[in-house]
DNA sequence: TTGATTGTTACCGG
DNA sequence: TCCGGTAACAATCA
């Protein structure tokens, strides 16, 4: 769920569903009461999405961040409200509809010098148009660092999960493993069009889809991905091998995808 | 009840 | 400075 496909079809929604909507807060376990006196009732502006972050920003020229980690949930409502389930930190409360925000492991109130500072430790985001490809380039190109553990650093480039991670470079025939400073600009390319085209599906379909003409409909995202969490290459009919990348899983096609 | 998990950060040692 | 490992944290589900 928290990927940065799923991070910027909220943004998308959310803007449509809290234009001038107020902020009520749920707080049941006290975690965000601080954020609550500051926001509550005020009305929200606008909604965007740095790679996995999501900013509310409200008119006092403060923002609500959320990172929704791991295990995060956002859950849309039609009113009438309904009952929190679970335990819900935030409440967003629109014309037409309420939004839930459960677990996230950011949820603070960001002044303008906090959003500044959080925007410039992002790297690039796959999917925003304003994005810079050149300066995860530059980083990837300088560093030894396996190319597998460079996409999916938040601060070289945004956007990029454990799932797609895997499922991109395999796409792209690139061994997870190779070091960084030998990532040619044109597979740089490569790697940052197909993160972006996947994303772009992703956020369309509320899916993990990395499969070409994979249909949303599947209840697990497992098939519709073609390596990650898989025992065998689609391709090659291999043995998918997996390990650890700083202690995240990992999938590669040695066949497939040579150093 | 237990373990696994689509993530991040802080901290430490080499 | 860079790199890799570890722990902590979060909520839900199988």
């Amino acid at each position: 769920m928290p990927e940065g496909h799923t991070i910027h079809r909220a943004a998308r929604d959310h803007r449509r569903i809290l234009a001038k909507c107020k902020l009520d807060v749920e707080s049941p376990q006290g975690r965000f009461s601080r954020g609550a006196s500051i926001l509550s009732g005020q009305l929200c502006l606008t909604v965007e999405a740095f790679g996995k972050h999501l900013l509310y920003r409200f008119g006092n020229k403060l923002a609500l961040h959320i990172h929704l980690g791991l295990f995060g949930r956002i859950r849309k409502h039609k009113l009438p409200l309904q009952e929190p389930r679970g335990a819900v930190r935030v409440r967003l409360i629109g014309k037409t509809h309420a939004v839930d925000i459960n677990g996230p492991t950011i949820c603070q109130v960001l002044d303008v010098k906090g959003i500044a500072t959080l925007i410039n430790k992002i790297g690039p985001d796959v999917l925003r148009s304003d994005s810079n490809p050149d300066l995860a380039f530059e980083k990837i190109t300088k560093s030894n660092a396996p190319i597998g553990h460079l996409i999916m650093d938040q601060s070289v480039m945004a956007g990029i999960g454990n799932i797609y991670r895997s499922e991109i470079l395999w796409r792209q025939s690139v061994h997870p493993e190779t070091p960084g400073r030998e990532i040619s600009r044109q597979t740089f390319n490569q790697i940052w069009n197909d993160a972006n085209a996947l994303l772009t599906i992703g956020v369309k379909q509320n899916a993990i889809i990395t499969v070409d003409e994979a249909q949303p409909s599947k209840k697990r995202y497992k098939e519709r991905v073609n390596i990650f969490a898989k025992k065998q290459c689609p391709s090659c009919k291999s043995e998918i091998r997996r390990f650890d990348i700083r202690g995240r899983r990992a999938f590669v096609c040695d066949t497939c995808q040579r150093i």
